[in-house]
RNA sequence: GGUCCGUUCGUCUAGUCAGGUUAGGACGUCAGGUUUUCAUCCUGGUAACAGGGGUUCGAAUCCCCUACGGACUACCA
């Protein structure tokens, strides 16, 4: 880069609601550039017009308001290398794919998703893999195997075309990763990727190479989803004669049982949100659950992903922001996979949950009570809130635990009153109610002196149990 | 199938780069203690270097092979 600076972005597609994994990914590069003294940048890759979904780009703007994570730049925050949505990009890219054209680096090809599709399955059949490369170019119809003439009569007529990336014959690729070191792939055995596409869009490949060196990216920080096509990504940057970021490719997010690539099923399968909020899905109006919604607190949700590929090497577990931002290094990311564990992740929601004021937990359980119908004192609620937030994870909780400070109990525990209720149990709760009003100044210590004290005065003793 | 990446308790992981530890911590779980309940808290237990070969006095750590897992293999990102 032509400048020390560190500037980093998250690029997600439109394409519905943002998963755990991309907040991650979001918050290893918003960490890697504070702790840098960096920029950190929001750009939308809105390249593919079919996969677009309405509210995907506000969701993923609120996800990262409720996170607290905050961008220097970016889709509705602007900055001096916009526009950060690729659609409003769009004129651009066609001049660089052209270039590469002219360069000798890239061709026109014809070929019809039909014919390629056919072609894919003919091989299949003898279960030899088709690689559209530096062989199997030679037999397709495409600006190297037609003459110019051909080509310019096809492009005039208004024949669909993409423009195709020429992977050099038998070269190797050297890379380097942040995370994972040393990275070779002969390029036999690449693709001639598509750049841009029929209708006019560039493809992710080039899309996101063009604008990362437009927007000056020093550091590309993604899911290792992205390695396999990191020597496209390399062999482009050198068409251009550019000079590279650094790239750094996260570990990805496992199912919490079994193996693969945690997914938005997992989550409904097992009962824990794969999303940061509520999603509602435009056309089939499923619902999927939040974390905001499950009643995690934003700090505990960043401190659980934060955790989840990462640790300082201390046996700190519970961070603020501020201190993960201090402490984290892109070396210190781990490079296996991580399952999610959601009984891990309840336990940090209680940590966060503990060190939150009486007053705090308090608002958040009022509107539960009034969904109940129970209008009660501010101060009261604190006062129970204080009294039993030690036990829950969640504020949802607190009902389970002090129902009964705002209403009659409506049932009995009946297994309890079968071992405990006895002939003269009802004398005796009556007995001690009396006690109970009897004390003048009721605190905890003297509640309990005067009940120890009756305890005594009636010699009752504890039944084991 | 091909390419690439990975592999330490059930889970998240420390330790690997600079070879020598009773392989440490946390979650979970189990037991005990405190609290006349429960929860908190405290103490303790449980449980791992994928396998096989090397190199070395000595390997979780370095090298090779195997196995297993994952990602990618679209005119999707």
């Amino acid at each position: 880069m032509n400048s020390n600076e560190i500037r980093v972005r998250f690029a997600p597609s439109p394409t519905g609601p943002l998963h755990i994994g991309g907040v991650r990914t979001a918050l290893y590069n918003y960490l890697f550039a504070k702790k840098n003294g960096g920029k950190f940048i929001l750009r939308i890759e809105d390249t593919d017009q079919t996969r677009f979904v309405p509210g995907a780009e506000q969701y993923i703007i609120e996800s990262f308001k409720w996170c607290g994570i905050e961008f220097d730049e970016g889709v509705t925050i602007g900055g001096n290398y916009g526009p950060y949505k690729q659609s409003e990009r769009k004129a651009l890219y066609k001049d660089y794919a052209l270039q590469l054209i002219n360069n000798g680096k890239a061709y026109y090809a014809f070929d019809t998703p039909e014919e390629l599709s056919q072609v894919r399955s003919e091989y299949e059949a003898i279960k030899k893999t088709f690689v559209y490369n530096s062989v199997e170019r030679k037999n397709l119809r495409n600006s190297l195997t037609l003459s110019e003439n051909e080509t310019q009569e096809l492009i005039a007529k208004g024949t669909p075309y993409v423009i195709r990336f020429m992977m050099p014959e038998n070269e190797v690729v050297l890379m380097n990763d942040l995370i994972r070191g040393k990275v070779e792939v002969n390029t036999s055995v690449l693709d001639d990727k598509i750049l841009f596409k029929s209708d006019g869009m560039p493809t992710y490949h080039l899309a996101n190479i063009v604008d990362d060196h437009l927007m000056n990216i020093s550091h590309v920080i993604r899911g290792e989803e992205w390695l396999p096509s990191l020597p496209l990504h390399v062999l482009l940057y050198d068409a251009f004669k550019w000079e590279k970021p650094e790239f750094a490719h996260l570990p990805l997010l496992l199912k919490p049982d079994g193996n693969g690539k945690l997914s938005k099923r997992d989550g409904d399968r097992l009962g824990f949100p794969v999303f940061p909020l509520e999603w509602k899905d435009p056309k089939t109006g499923d619902v999927s659950m939040g974390y905001r919604e499950q009643g995690y607190f934003p700090d505990a949700f960043i401190n659980i992903l934060a955790m989840l590929g990462w640790n300082p090497g201390t046996e700190q577990e519970i961070f603020t922001l501020d201190e993960l931002t201090e402490q984290f290094s892109i070396e210190r990311v781990n490079k296996s996979g991580a399952k999610f564990d959601p009984a891990k992740a309840a336990w940090y929601n209680h940590q966060f949950l503990i060190t939150k004021s009486d007053k705090e937990l308090a608002d958040k359980f009022e509107p539960l009570l009034i969904e109940k119908g129970i209008m009660a004192d501010p101060d009261f609620i604190q006062k129970v809130v204080g009294l039993v937030k030690e036990r829950v994870n969640f504020v949802h909780e607190l009902w389970n635990q002090s129902d009964f400070f705002f209403r009659r109990p409506e049932e009995y525990d009946q297994k309890a009153v079968k071992k405990r209720w006895k002939a003269d149990s009802h004398e005796q709760i009556n007995s001690v109610k009396r006690v109970i009003e009897g004390i003048n100044d009721f605190t905890s210590e003297n509640a309990e002196v005067t009940i120890k004290a009756w305890i005594e005065e009636q010699d009752l003793v504890l039944e084991k149990s």
